[in-house]
DNA sequence: TTGAAAGCGCTAACAA
DNA sequence: TTGTTAGCGCTTTCAA
């Protein structure tokens, strides 16, 4: 089986090839078989693709956008693919692109902004289509002006920009009504009977920390209840935040806490966790709830009140405005739906 | 904001312009960038990348991969990116990616071997430097002989193919010990006290499922316990098949069964959704287990007994045979490690 | 409708 | 060490 050594490889198929086998020129093979808007004899067109299988044919792409000038890809950067939230993200946009006849690449920011920076600068040399930027959305950061300059000259050179569930920057973007579910949440769970509430944030320069935080909040104002800065514990947005944040909690104040509110599902994981760990009962002892309706929820008891993020609505969305032309950049808000379940029961 | 409409956009900058604006010719401008082995008078240098920085030049990724012929892309075909334990595993691979200067494209191949055919072929066209095959593997499928026809037409192109958890086939490999690690497990619950077993498999084609349950089953034959054909249930190979599998299960035939073993975590958990949607305790009334040790475990109770599968390894291991040269087939073996947890405690 | 030829942005002989 | 020049595979004017 010895194949394909540094000597005895087999150079590709170019199109060239195929145009000679059928006898045509590699102007005209280029339009039967790369598609353009300009017809190719019936008689010819069949000749080419013969050859074309014959040979084994495929299109390079590269050469394609080189020749081109632009490309079919589009990217999507997120902060960690081994995240629910994130590759549930990825599998709808790869289905809406596809649908959509583009290809998606992944990109990994790590939680960065200069590692997104440096990607959209790769991308722009790329040609990517679209970026769809779906990672951190870190505010006030010193690094927020130089994303934005880069975001811009991708947009210059002629692709497009699609910011989720972050429409402080002025780019085309899919909303997810943060603050709307989280305030509709908070008053769903006052209606419950609870009263004292915590809220275990992720960091506080996160847009989505910041607008569950504040959604949370105005859902509890409506109904007089007042959540004071002390009653909101900022962590990291991950499992391990939602643990380490609850082995941190004193004893009293956890005594005195009817629910807490993590602002994803995966700080609530590891909340539960972490409450688990310290002897206590969910919903018994405190109540919990979590947002984004992760896929997981499923596999846990009790079943975990959250807000769900209709993701495969987002990931459509996403593709639908990387599609668009001109410079509309009034976000798309996908709305985000309270469900309630065992890990808040209803009070007396 | 009115940027990049389509009149008004930017023409990309190109190593010629840095070239003109530096005062050296277009080769040097490429010597000193874009990284050759040979060395450029450093004011030159200087003057270069300073010109390249005022400018903003980024590299044409793809008029570079066509001009040397071969590009740092490595492709990662895997069945669903939603699904953990993928994700997991694109994480760690474009992790040793990174770290190798390669970058990673994924491709989702829906469990399809057809459309595993066509992204190969795609990718020959896009002279991708290796592909990782961590699909499915579905045995005797009448598309093998294609698939391995296409990756062979891979590699005469210069490209490395790399699969993953399937070693019947004549290219590089990680090979996940599905064998030995079922076996061992099955061994250890035998030792904890079981004696009467069920299986569920996912698809019967798929070679996870093969070897794990050929592999459990030695594990039992080993103790003299024999594991009837009709202990094992077949469905899919997903928290679905899992769920579905333990609702068509005969009242009679569940109340007969001491350990159920489900072929990988997500089966199990499904699984372990259905028992309890029956009333079953676990592992009151029938103990479980597990494959893979993807990381939502660590939120359900009670914890899973399971065979860990080291992922980051796997993602080394992955890359590393992407990059070597040669043509050795012998596949590295990635260890799985039986973890016993609350799932199947031992019995009096 | 077809073909010849120029060009996309870059790299890599080959000379100088 | 640098520049000239000829490609890489493809698309797309421009003539025919």
């Amino acid at each position: 089986m010895a194949r394909a050594n540094e000597e005895n490889r087999r150079k590709p198929v170019t199109l060239s090839d195929v145009a000679r086998a059928a006898g045509v020129s590699q102007a005209t093979a280029s339009r039967a078989i790369n598609g353009s808007q300009r017809t190719v004899n019936e008689e010819l067109r069949q000749r080419i693709f013969t050859a074309a299988e014959k040979l084994n044919y495929t299109a390079n792409l590269s050469a394609q956008t080189v020749a081109r000038g632009t490309s079919t890809t589009v990217a999507l950067l997120v902060s960690d693919i081994a995240d629910a939230y994130f590759s549930s993200m990825a599998a709808s946009v790869m289905t809406a692109a596809e649908a959509a006849g583009l290809r998606v690449t992944i990109a990994v920011t790590e939680r960065s902004v200069q590692r997104e920076i440096e990607l959209v600068r790769e991308l722009r040399g790329q040609h990517a289509r679209a970026i769809i930027l779906a990672g951190s959305g870190y505010l006030d950061s010193d690094l927020t002006e130089p994303l934005v300059r880069e975001l811009e000259m991708f947009e210059d050179m002629g692709g497009r920009v699609v910011l989720v569930s972050r429409m402080d920057l002025p780019f085309a973007g899919v909303d997810l009504d943060n603050l709307e579910g989280a305030k509709r949440l908070a008053s769903a769970l006052v209606r419950l009977g609870y009263q004292s509430f915590r809220v275990l944030g992720g960091e506080r320069e996160l847009v989505a920390t910041r607008d569950r935080v504040a959604g949370f909040r105005a859902g509890l104002d409506g109904h007089g209840i007042t959540l004071g800065d002390d009653r909101v514990i900022y962590s990291n947005f991950s499992w391990e935040g939602g643990f380490d944040a609850i082995q941190a909690m004193d004893d009293r104040v956890l005594a005195d806490t009817g629910l807490i509110f993590a602002v994803n599902d995966e700080m609530a994981l590891g909340a539960l966790a972490g409450l688990r760990n310290r002897g206590m009962r969910v919903p018994g002892d405190v109540a919990l709830a979590g947002f984004d309706d992760i896929r997981s929820l499923r596999n846990i008891v009790p079943t975990m009140t959250t807000v769900r993020v209709p993701i495969e609505e987002v990931g459509r969305e996403a593709i639908a405005r990387a599609l668009e032309v001109g410079d509309g950049h009034q976000p798309r808000v996908v709305t985000a739906i309270v469900v309630l379940r065992e890990s808040t029961p209803r009070l007396n």
